[in-house]
This record gives C-alpha cells, sequence and structure tokens, in this order.
DNA sequence: GTGCCACCTGCCCGTGTGGGCAGGCGGGCG
DNA sequence: CGCCCGCCTGCCCACACGGGCAGGTGGCAC
C-alpha cells in the first residue's frame, strides 16, 4: 500500500479502551490522516489529558510578583529587577521578599528552584 | 450551537506550527470529533512524540561540581554546601564560581536555571 | 467612612556572594 | 621529570541579599 504524500500519522496511547476504540474509529478514513502502524514512527501522539503537564498553578502569586519571578529566574540581580521594571531596588527587594515567603523558599534560588518544581514558571 | 451527544474533544500541545495547523485543518472536519475551546476540558490531547525530558547532557562538570550544583538547587548558602560536604567553604564557593564559568552563568540563581533548562539537573 | 490589597519607597544591619589574588596536594600521562 | 586536572585552602574587597523597621498612594468592597 503506497503512503499518500503529506500523510500525518498518529499515535493512540490512550489507556481507556472505550475512547481509544472511539479515535480509531473516528480517525480511520480521514484522507491526509491515519493511524500509526506498529514499528512505525508517528508524528504526534494522542494521549489522556493528565498527562499533558499541568497548568500553571496559581500559588497566589500577584502579577508584579510573576514579573520580579520571570527576571528572578534569568539570574537578575534586585538591581537589574528595578531597572527592568521601571522600580526602585527596595521595591524589587520588597517583591523577591514576597516571592520567598509565597514559594517558601530560604533565597532566591531556592524561590526559582521551587517555582520550577511547582510548575509556576518554566526554565 | 448544542452540543452533539458523545463528541470526542481534542486539544493541541503542539509545538511545531505546521504540523498543528495541517492537525487542526485535518480534525475541524471530523463528526463526532472537535476541538477543544478555550476555557474547556478536553477528552484527549494530541502531543509532539518523544516529549520525554532529554538526556542529561555532560556539560564537562566535574563530579564535585555535580554535587554542588545538586546542593546549590536547594538553595543552599556556600556556608551550607561546605558544612554537607565536609570542605571549607572558601572551597564551596571555589566550585560555585567553576560552575558559573562552565554554566555561563551570572550568579548561583542563573546556574540553577541554566543547569535545569539544560537538563543537567532536574527540579 | 473603614479596611484590605497591591504596589511603591526609604533606611539600617549582618550576612552572603563573586571575583581576584595566593598557595598547596595527589594522580595520571607523556 | 614536567604538565594537566581535580580538589583543597586562605585572604582581600566591593557589592548584593534578606530581614527588619518605617512610611506612602490608589482602588475596591463593605
Amino acid at each position: 500500500m503506497t503512503q499518500p504524500p503529506g500523510t500525518v500519522v498518529i499515535a493512540l496511547a490512550i489507556g481507556e479502551a472505550g475512547l481509544a476504540d472511539r479515535l480509531a474509529a473516528l480517525l480511520a478514513d480521514i484522507p491526509g490522516l491515519r493511524l500509526v502502524a506498529a514499528g512505525e514512527a508517528a508524528d504526534a501522539v494522542l494521549v489522556m489529558p493528565g498527562a499533558a503537564p499541568s497548568p500553571d498553578p496559581d500559588s497566589g502569586l500577584t502579577p508584579r510578583e510573576r514579573e520580579v519571578l520571570a527576571l528572578l529566574a534569568e539570574g537578575a540581580s534586585n538591581k537589574l529587577i528595578a531597572r527592568r521594571l521601571g522600580i526602585s531596588s527596595h521595591t524589587a527587594k520588597f517583591h523577591v521578599g514576597s516571592l520567598l515567603d509565597k514559594l517558601d523558599a530560604t533565597g532566591r534560588t531556592d524561590a526559582v528552584a521551587q517555582a520550577a518544581r511547582l510548575g509556576v514558571i518554566h526554565l
């Protein structure tokens, strides 16, 4: 059987049999798209929703704190954060302190690591 | 617009724009299947294959440097690192400095973030 | 009006950080 | 032997950081 040029090959990695069967049936006769065969590489994979990275948890951070956190994750000093956001370094430090409290971190380094672990930021 | 009973809702989590567009187009006109709307839960998610974390690149770090990096990622100070590894804080600082050089980081916070991005450590 | 929240600002102080300088040792290799 | 590498150690210095204290404004809800 010849492969139509430009066909997208999809693998099914769905643990729920009912959903897997329904998806297989729905995708079976779509021109330009087909299910992966054994031993073949797929272009994309259908998985259950829980397998995707969790959405950013809120963590109760204010918008400003999120801005500061993003700059922290770039290794920015308080001075640089202040300059970037157009605020005083004292204010930057204030927000850093709030982040440390909310993320239960011992310092900025720990805050960035913890935020990444929690999925609050993506490095 | 009423929802047809039993429609499968699919979310697209494809980083490659070309592939994402093609999949969106292919899936758009399938009866019994539709793409997820904003703020809506999906039944299944289409992702790129091989989304697993890349293997740890070596990055040319010595064993000691790796030990220090792991402690850095816990937010440890040089003093704490020294105590943990049974060395002087000067030596701990020396290794931190080497890490900054090798990871091309501006400081310890940047080193941890960069190491995580590179897959050298896992947070 | 009051209280809460987010954001802003300044100062003080002790500790931490990063970069520089110096030195050393042991092990492996040519 | 000399060289390289990894690891260790000390000192000096300027700057950064974190925690504490104090103050302020504006917006919003009750």
